[in-house]
DNA sequence: GACTTTAAAATTTTT
DNA sequence: TTTTAAAGTC
């Protein structure tokens, strides 16, 4: 051997030596540094930590793990000691040793990885410092769409946008369409503003202008088409008069940025030596087109994907990405991670023939080193409350056996099957969480009140400013709007610029005095923005826009829990003071527009968590129960199609998956949903299933009943919010009615006497843990039970 | 311009 | 069944 052979090998076992706590496959994932990657990693392989080791080893060696390039001045005695080392280790030569090994370690700004959830990005911050230290602070971990705002705040000038920009949600597209549609005359069923939405957002996904949409649609003679081309038209020019941008603009534009801009696209071209892409089966056109423009110089991507985790086809997201990954780039490498370390046999086993009904696959099968386990249990049940009261049943059962409620999930396909559960949750004082359905910043009061924000921020915001001009009411009807809005459009103007000058336009004449009054309060507003702390300012524009006093004039329940979202807001601005203390107004409505329920979802926290199979991805449970394994339900009716008839097998595959070691399958004989009563086959999932892997209790009709109260009302007064602490701050909410504190003591109706033993908030309702003088302890929901008993010391 | 009633729709949703 | 938005009434 060589000198050179000799040193590269010693140097790749000196390093391997630094990785040796990761599996064969790992660690070459880990090591293989330069050039395209694919790394296809299954459920619950140690990807994350795949991914952080990965960074961890750049910053360190470069790419000393996977180059024949030696350093210059290596010598003889460099190459023995090296040798050595890779032998014997020892705590005084480490520094020489990794000196030798490295070869231009990477400086931590040039590296970015791409995730999908604020979670995901956070989780991988949070890891990257940890091991890493405060260097790890400057590498780009973020979303797609955090980094496009990051780079577009900088450089969107080049594009004829202001760096002000306002992003819009898709709430707020909805609304905007909306209006186009009627000013258009269109009919709202033909053109259903989602539909077109979507229309529109896959030509963003194919590049395509308003302009080149239009024209494609001239050419084939296609009036539908033709139509929603000058729909799109509008769309993309009101978006411009308001300085806004969509979710799907942000990457647009980016990549439209880095494409036409040779001085931006050479910046970040040269800046990103490593790019990462996590969840690359998600990704669609746009999105592809990002990462392998930013790795267009160096070439070192490195995706990581799971074909058969894909779930977002209705996205917009393609597999074809991470199928024609190395079609795309000859030169990639192929690693896979097929060990799994989360799940027992049974259930991989479970999951893996499920998948393999599944044509157009990469081809992976999982395996792991774990138990057998349990076998899956399957309980039909007659109809979806005993289906529900089965579940809490089974959660009683293991609480009782000493484990935490955090251990337990229960995904369903969608959102309206929590409400079931939430009953029999409730009434057996299980605690609990809904993740989804309604979610935090989609609450009318949270948008309201942004929307204050997001005007005084961003004036030029027409949509945020006809949301609240008159909200509290200000005597400004929609007869005032609508010559404003005409007004403005005739003038092309912004909307508030029109309210600033009413008093020019004869057609405002009567409503002069209250318009300018709303601009001032807005224009007062916006100097105090720059002088104030944020939290201070956020106080104030609730004061003096007045709608705080709104709240409270009117006294009632659902005022009391708006006023107390709002408050809730606020917990949000302070954290994210703490976060960036010089924080600006600007800053944190980036961060909102970016974020979403899932990101306030703390496991730390010990109640029973659910959720729809879709937000399950990337989390796991030591036991998890599917519920309504239903024929039209899971798999869905649209589910005729093949394709979609994949994706669902897919989205069964990643809520299998989720499981560590039990896992619950139920369905039901007869079904309420909707209204309607349904009666459905059993999922052809659960058939595609080994009947040796699964036990199927009897279908005993056991009344469940484990310590409830069943002689208290059934169905408590209106099921209050669901999940609603923004980020995570489940102390934050607690809520009105009556106050019950650990310590007091209690008389209630039915158990008598007793003491208050823990009192633990949860959604707009707190679980209370009650010792009873004759009963024993119980756990009873506040909001329910609280009705029965009052302090009496 | 504010409030009430009625009607229609309800997969999934990382941003 | 439940929620939300649009039309109708005071």
């Amino acid at each position: 051997m060589t000198f050179q052979e000799r040193f590269i090998k010693a140097r790749k076992a000196v390093i391997e030596k630094e990785f040796s706590h990761l599996n064969d496959m790992q660690r070459k994932a880990v090591l293989t540094t330069e050039g395209p990657l694919l790394l296809l990693a299954g459920a619950g392989s140690g990807k994350t930590t795949v991914l952080i080791n990965r960074i961890a080893n750049l910053i360190k060696y470069g790419r000393g793990s996977d180059s024949s390039d030696i350093p210059s001045f290596a010598t003889q005695d460099d190459l023995a000691f090296l040798e050595e080392y890779a032998k014997n280790p020892s705590a005084e030569g480490a520094d020489r040793a990794s000196r030798l090994a490295a070869l231009e370690p990477v400086e931590p700004w040039r590296l970015i990885a791409i995730t999908f959830t604020n979670k995901a990005a956070d989780e991988l911050k949070s890891r990257l410092e940890k091991m890493l230290g405060s260097s790890a602070l400057d590498i780009w971990a973020s979303t797609f769409h955090s980094a496009c705002v990051r780079i577009l705040r900088r450089d969107i000038g080049r594009l004829g946008f202001s760096g002000g920009f306002t992003i819009y949600d898709t709430t707020d597209s909805v609304t905007v369409m909306k209006r186009i549609i009627k000013d258009f005359d269109l009919d709202d069923k033909t053109f259903a503003p989602r539909m077109v939405l979507s229309q529109i957002s896959s030509a963003k996904d194919m590049m395509l202008s308003p302009a080149e949409y239009l024209k494609e649609a001239e050419k084939r003679n296609d009036f539908r088409k033709l139509k929603i081309g000058e729909l799109y038209m509008e769309y993309a020019k009101r978006l411009k008069n308001a300085n806004a941008l969509d979710f799907d603009d942000l990457i647009l534009y980016t990549v439209r940025l880095l494409l036409t801009d040779a001085e931006a696209r050479e910046y970040y071209q040269n800046k990103f030596k490593y790019v990462l892409i996590d969840e690359y089966q998600d990704t669609n056109n746009l999105q592809y087109l990002l990462a392998s423009t930013l790795a267009g110089k160096w070439k070192n991507i490195c995706v990581v994907g799971d074909d058969d985790q894909s779930i977002y086809k209705f996205r917009g997201a393609t597999i074809k990405n991470i199928l024609d990954f190395e079609n795309q780039y000859p030169e990639a490498r192929t690693i896979r991670l097929e060990q799994n370390y989360r799940s027992t046999r049974n259930i991989l086993d479970a999951a893996n023939s499920v998948i393999s009904n599944n044509r157009g696959r990469k081809g992976k099968e999982l395996w792991t080193e774990n138990e057998r386990g349990e076998a899956l249990t399957l309980y039909t049940a007659p109809n979806e409350s005993d289906e529900a009261q089965y579940v809490a049943a089974r959660i009683l059962e293991g609480y009782a056996r000493g484990e935490s409620w955090r251990d337990f999930a229960v995904l369903y396909r969608m959102n309206a099957q929590s409400n079931q559960l939430e009953y029999a949750f409730k009434r057996n004082g299980i605690p609990y969480r809904v993740i989804g359905g309604v979610r935090f910043f989609d609450r009318a009061e949270v948008k309201d009140v942004l929307a204050y924000l997001c005007v005084i921020n961003n004036p030029e915001d027409d949509l945020r400013l006809m949301r609240i001009i008159n909200v509290p009411a200000r005597s400004i009807g929609s007869k005032t709007l609508e010559d404003v809005e005409r007004i403005s459009r005739f003038e092309n103007i912004s909307m508030f610029e029109a309210v600033k000058a009413a008093g020019r336009y004869p057609d405002l004449q009567k409503s002069a005095a209250k318009l300018t009054a709303f601009a001032e309060l807005i224009e007062g507003l916006r100097a105090q923005a720059e002088v104030m702390p944020l939290d201070e300012f956020y106080d104030m524009v609730l004061e003096k826009s007045g709608y705080v006093r709104m709240l409270e004039e009117k006294e009632s329940t659902e005022n009391a829990s708006r006023l107390e979202n709002i408050r809730e807001l606020k917990t949000n601005i302070i954290s994210f003071l703490k976060e960036r203390e010089r924080g600006t107004l600007s800053e944190f409505l980036d961060e909102i527009a970016l974020y979403t329920d899932m990101d306030q979802y703390d496991e730390n926290g010990d109640s029973v968590v659910m959720m729809t199979m879709h937000s399950a991805k990337g989390l796991e449970f030591p036991t998890v129960f599917i519920v309504g394994a239903e024929e039209g339900i899971f798999p869905g009716m649209a589910a005729i199609d093949p394709e979609e008839l994949e994706e669902e097998r897919r989205l069964c595959y990643v809520a299998i998956t989720r499981a560590k070691k039990r896992l619950f399958l139920t369905n039901a004989h007869h079904r309420m949903l909707f209204g309607r009563t349904s009666s459905n086959r059993l999922s052809r999932f659960v058939d595609e299933i080994p009947e040796s892997f699964i036990d199927r209790p009897k279908q005993a009709r056991t009344v469940y009943s484990f310590g409830g109260f069943d002689n208290l009302p059934r169905r408590p007064q209106a099921i209050t919010p669901k999940v609603t602490a923004a980020f995570s701050h489940p102390q934050a909410r607690q809520t009105v009615s009556i106050d019950f504190k650990k310590g007091d003591t209690i008389e209630h109706k039915a158990f008598g006497r007793g003491v208050v033993v823990s009192v633990q908030p949860m959604g707009g309702d707190a679980l209370m843990e009650v010792a009873f003088e004759t009963v024993g302890t119980k756990r009873l929901m506040r909001n329910t039970a609280g009705k029965q008993m009052k302090v009496i010391q």
